[in-house]
DNA sequence: GCCATCCATCGACGAATGTCAATGCGTGTG
DNA sequence: CACACGCATTGACATTCGTCGATGGATGGC
């Protein structure tokens, strides 16, 4: 019903162009984004950012976003799962950082949508 | 338990530091991460962008995307409401285009978190 | 004036998500 | 060795999300 394409005169359709992002790009990409459609997220990303030495445990940071150890850890794994985040276990503590180009790269990924 | 911040000697925790993200910061800047966490959404972004006019109505996006038009609607009240796109009634049809600026806002708050 | 077209909204439904409490697993300390 | 601590994982639950089909409201063409 909706693509008369080459058809009549003032059918609405215009040829939407044919580059656009690919099914399975959209899905990547989604997929990061969707890690960073959390505020707890962002919060925990801020967290540790900010944080002195670039890096925070899941000690530091259960208490100022106010969420169980076990919701905090959850997090993690999405954001490292994404890329955005790197995990280093020394002795008792897994290390956090902010994993390097992540966010540009999302960033950018943006502009040249 | 896992604040002992001036104490001891070993303690895992460091002060996590003052700044970071306020909550509500957060919770807005997550919606506009939420609304770009669809593959379809991202899809209707480029579609879009890519598009002759660098505007699409409805009836030219539900064929790309192979969803119905009452879902491809709702995808674009989400990202208007995100601020994402804009939305011009012209005789049947709604246009849609991209919001200036907007992609670049966003990514440069992911570059400042 | 009637009808077709484009679009927004509604109700419904399955899937995914965020959260907690509880449990299990390593690691260092007494 | 036994125990405490930090963290990951599990199961359960309420909420949100993505999608469809159907309905309703505007707009323009006959």
């Amino acid at each position: 019903m909706s693509s008369p394409a080459t058809a009549v005169i003032a059918a609405c359709c215009s040829p939407t162009a044919e580059a656009a992002l690919q099914p399975q790009q959209a899905e990547h990409l989604a997929a990061s984004f969707k890690a960073l459609g959390d505020p707890t997220r962002l919060r925990l990303l801020s967290l540790i950012a900010s944080s002195e030495d670039g890096e925070a445990c899941i000690c530091d940071l259960t208490d100022p976003v106010g969420l169980s150890q076990g919701t905090v850890s959850h997090h993690m794994k999405i954001l490292s799962s994404a890329g955005f985040i790197t995990r280093e276990q020394r002795g008792k503590w897994a290390y956090y950082a902010i994993a390097d180009g992540a966010l540009e790269h999302a960033a950018s990924a943006l502009r040249t949508l």
